[in-house]
RNA sequence: GGGCCGCUAGCUCAACUGGCAGAGCAUCGGACUUUUAAUCCGCUGGUUGCGGGUUCGAGUCCCGCGCGGCCUACCA
């Protein structure tokens, strides 16, 4: 390299695209406030949107020229300049509309704004509604007003933003620029307001539970700690709502639900992320055929929420929420898959070590007769089951806080809803007998201090609420992300939430 | 955690076996009163994710690291 211009060749390495784009449109801002316009308003009052202007005008004739007047605002997305003729396209809430600017049209501030204006400003508009040459529904204002001066560029109009990381990263600007983004997301919104109205219509009340709890329970998964400085004590963010809103149970409230956040901090995957929403609900004196009836109930309304039909696609292959959902026993499934059929929890555990290992299921010595067989429907069955399928009676084993079977003593009564290969929900006939319960807690108890990180730990508080009795109760858990992916067709969780944990980014 | 793949201009992407880092769009300047990814003319824009190494020469090959994706493992 030359000694003569090191300098020279440094700024100009400095000064690279991006930051040259956002001077320029910094220059333009300074350049508005010099001529008295406020590129920052505190305010602006649209007489319409532009999904209304689309929905009152569906189909002027070319060359119409209303009389009718209207003022909108968007972000601007397009700028076609023809001399003294100037297109632009305001876009809101996912709606494009054409601006239609003459210059003589425009008064004379206007004009001059017209000049300053980027792709990417918020924009507003007062004129009139026409419909140009070609039939384009536009407005022709006479007055813009600058509503925000943006000073990053969009990413390219006609490509988009592909890049998956830039759209985790920056959803917004993967809302602005990518429309099936915008898609997803307003199904979600359905599909929550479906779930909460189904719930209201069945008398449940909604309510909130602690998300920072002192121990960490209603389910089997490692916590994230966190620390409170005042109390000078440890709190988990919550794995599961489940103890506390059964504690609203024996309190008296016959009806409960919460759709809220959970966190597990455990691997990360397309079904997994560590914050992510379940619905959970506890009806007093429901068992678990009942919650199977309201679980169909809500997945159907949920479809036809989000899809107007139960009848679905999903990756590639069709699927339907029409209930009934076929009901069967875990064990029978285990049975097909093995062609056992004399399969049972009774069995002695060198043999049903020999089916696993004859399948390739891998087993660990502390684990019974229940964790074995569970084992070998995970690896065995589930990925299997695409059409929605109760699988029903889990071993009691792995599932400290069901009720045992009312007819077989090894399992308990509990179901997960399994859909396109994966599970979609978690229920039971509660256990609400207390001493019952503090043996699980108990046997949990002394998987964890065997070195199981996801075994529960005893909770007293909820052992308490349980001793002051708790009706029978039907408990049920959705995994809301999964249910959005499924009505989404989308096959990465991370799609259908708007801000997915990404490892944080070094600087 | 393991395997594979990716990372090049603001965005979307090229660059053969190692041989001058390019295009389209956007930006900037100019023309244009009916466009629809407007068109036309001209210009600008680079630490090729980061750090080493090999080589006369590295976007390209080797080593390490970072971030992401997919698969897998883990995961009620």
């Amino acid at each position: 390299m030359e000694p003569d211009q090191p300098e020279d060749q440094r700024e100009d390495a400095a000064g690279s695209k991006l930051e040259e784009i956002i001077a320029t449109r910094r220059a333009k801002v300074a350049e508005l406030r010099a001529a008295g316009v406020e590129p920052y308003p505190v305010r602006f009052a649209p007489t319409a949107t532009l999904a209304d202007i689309r929905a009152r005008y569906p189909d002027l004739e070319p060359q119409t020229d209303t009389g009718a007047r209207c003022t909108v605002a968007g972000r601007l997305v397009q700028v076609r300049r023809l001399g003294k003729l100037t297109f632009l396209v305001l876009r809101e809430d996912g709606v494009d509309l054409q601006l239609f600017c003459p210059r003589a049209a425009l008064d004379e501030a206007s004009r001059q704004l017209l000049e300053l204006l980027d792709v990417g400003d918020w924009l507003g508009a007062a004129g009139e509604v026409v419909a140009t040459k070609t039939g384009e529904l536009s407005v022709k204002p006479a007055t813009l007003t600058l509503l925000s001066k943006g000073l990053r560029p969009l990413p390219d109009k006609w490509h988009g933003l592909s890049d998956t990381e830039a759209r985790f990263r920056q959803r917004e600007l993967d809302l602005v620029v990518n429309a099936d983004a915008r898609r997803v997301f307003e199904l979600r919104a359905r599909v929550l307001g479906a779930l909460r109205a189904e719930m209201e219509e069945r008398g449940f009340v909604e309510v909130e539970t602690p998300m920072l709890h002192p121990i960490p329970g209603g389910a089997a998964a490692r916590p994230f700690v966190t620390h409170h400085n005042a109390l000078d004590a440890d709190l988990y963010l919550r794995i599961a709502p489940e103890l506390y809103l059964k504690r609203l149970i024996a309190g008296g409230l016959p009806r409960v639900y919460e759709i809220n956040r959970s966190f597990r901090n455990e691997g990360m995957s397309t079904r997994h992320n560590p914050e992510f929403t379940m619905l959970e609900s506890y009806e007093a004196y429901a068992d678990y055929h009942d919650v199977m009836d309201l679980t169909e109930a809500l997945f159907a309304r949920a479809a036809q929420a989000a899809l107007g039909t139960t009848e679905l696609t999903y990756q590639g292959r069709a699927v339907s929420l029409a209930a009934p959902f076929r009901r069967v026993p875990l064990l029978e499934l285990v049975r097909e898959a093995t062609g056992r059929a004399d399969l049972h929890y009774r069995m002695e555990l060198a043999e049903l070590r020999g089916v696993c290992e004859a399948h390739e299921v891998h087993w660990e010595a502390p684990w019974g007769a229940g964790k074995l067989v569970l084992e070998l429907y995970e690896a065995l069955v589930e990925h299997t089951l695409w059409e929605p399928t109760f699988v029903l009676d889990y071993p009691v084993e792995v599932s400290p806080l069901a009720r045992r079977h009312r007819s077989e003593a090894e399992v308990t009564e509990r179901f997960e809803l399994i859909l396109v290969g994966r599970e979609h929900a978690n229920a039971f006939s509660e256990l609400i007998d207390p001493d019952d319960q503090r043996g699980r807690f108990e046997a949990q108890a002394r998987a964890k201090a065997a070195g199981d990180e996801e075994a529960m730990v005893v909770d007293e508080a909820y052992l308490r609420a349980m001793e002051l009795g708790l009706p029978p109760t039907g408990g049920l858990g959705v995994g809301v992300d999964r249910l959005v992916m499924l009505l989404a067709d989308v096959a990465n969780i991370r799609d259908v939430i708007l801000f997915p944990t990404l490892r944080p980014q070094r600087d």
